[in-house]
DNA sequence: GTAAGTGCAAAGGTTTTGCATGATC
DNA sequence: GATCATGCAAAACCTTTGCACTTAC
C-alpha cells in the first residue's frame, strides 16, 4: 500500500481525503501489522493527530467498505485492521507480548476443493493465527 | 467429551458440582459445535435451567481454566467456547446462516517446525477458521 | 453551497466486578 | 460450617447512533 497512489486512488473515486483519512492511509501504507481502533487512537496522538474514537471506527468502517482495510480477527474482543493489498498472508501472534508478526506460505487454499467435494461448503475465505512465544520472548524467559 | 467420565473427574480433583455445571458439561458433551454465552443461556433456558448470565460467564471462564473448554474467535464480537476434548480441528463458518461446521482434515502442523527454523517463533496453537456459504444457504440463494 | 466528515453525548452490546445471599461438600 | 457458587446491581469496555457543527470540494 503506497499513501500517495492510493490517496489519488481515492481522489479519482471521488472520495474526500480528510485529515484523519489521510493519516490512516499513511499508518496502514507504512506498518503491514493490524491495528486496533485504540492503538490507532494511540498512535494518531503520538503524532499530534487528537481524534474523537468514534471518528477513527467510522474511518475504519468507510476504509473497509472501500476495499482499502480488511477486517483482522486475533484472540481479543477488538476487531484488527489491516491493509487490504498486503499479500495473502497470516498471523503469529506472540502470547506473551502481543506483538503481531507475518508468515506468507499458505497451503490452506489447496484444502477448497476437497472441502467442496466433502462438504458442499463454498469457501470464500479463510483465517489462520499462529500462537505461541516469539524470539525475543523466548529469550527473556530463558535469562530469567 | 463424556458427560458422566467429565464430572468423576472433577470431583476427583475436588472441584463442586453444581446444577449450572452439570448443565453444561452436559452440553459440551453432546454437542461439538462452539457455543456463546447468549446461545448457552438460551439452551439452558429451554430445557428449563434460568440462569444468570453473569453466572455463565463465570462459568466459562471456569470451565475453561480448567480445562474442559476452550474458547473459539470466530467472526463477532462475542467469544465461543467448546469442549477441550474434542479432535483437532477447524470451522466452517457460514456468512449467510451462521451456522458453524467442523473440518478435521489439519495439515497446518506441518508448517510449525519451518516457522520455528525461519523465525524462531514457538508455536503453541493455531487457528483455522473457512468463513463462506453453507449447502443450505447456497441452495436457498440459488432458488430465489 | 452541498455533501460529507467530525465531535460530543448518549446508548447498545458483551463482559467483569463487588457484595450479599444461597448451595455444596 | 467453611468454602465456593449464584443473583443482582453497577461498572468497564468496545462499538454504534443521533444531532449539531465544521470541513472539503
Amino acid at each position: 500500500m503506497n499513501t500517495h497512489l492510493t490517496l489519488a486512488h481515492m481522489q479519482d473515486k471521488g472520495l474526500r481525503i480528510t485529515k484523519v483519512r489521510r493519516a490512516l492511509i499513511q499508518l496502514f501504507s507504512e506498518h503491514s501489522i493490524p491495528y486496533t481502533a485504540n492503538q490507532i487512537e494511540k498512535k494518531l496522538f503520538a503524532i499530534g493527530i487528537l481524534v474523537n474514537k468514534t471518528t477513527i471506527y467510522r474511518e475504519l468502517q468507510f476504509l473497509s467498505q472501500n476495499g482499502y482495510i480488511t477486517e483482522v480477527y486475533l484472540h481479543s474482543n477488538e476487531i484488527s485492521y489491516e491493509s487490504a493489498e498486503l499479500k495473502h498472508h497470516h498471523h503469529l501472534v506472540c502470547e506473551s507480548c502481543g506483538n503481531v508478526d507475518d508468515v506468507i506460505n499458505c497451503l490452506v487454499s489447496e484444502l477448497n476443493r476437497e472441502i467442496y467435494q466433502k462438504k458442499k461448503f463454498k469457501i470464500r475465505t479463510h483465517t489462520l493465527e499462529f500462537y505461541g512465544t516469539c524470539a525475543k520472548c523466548a529469550h527473556i524467559k530463558h535469562i530469567k
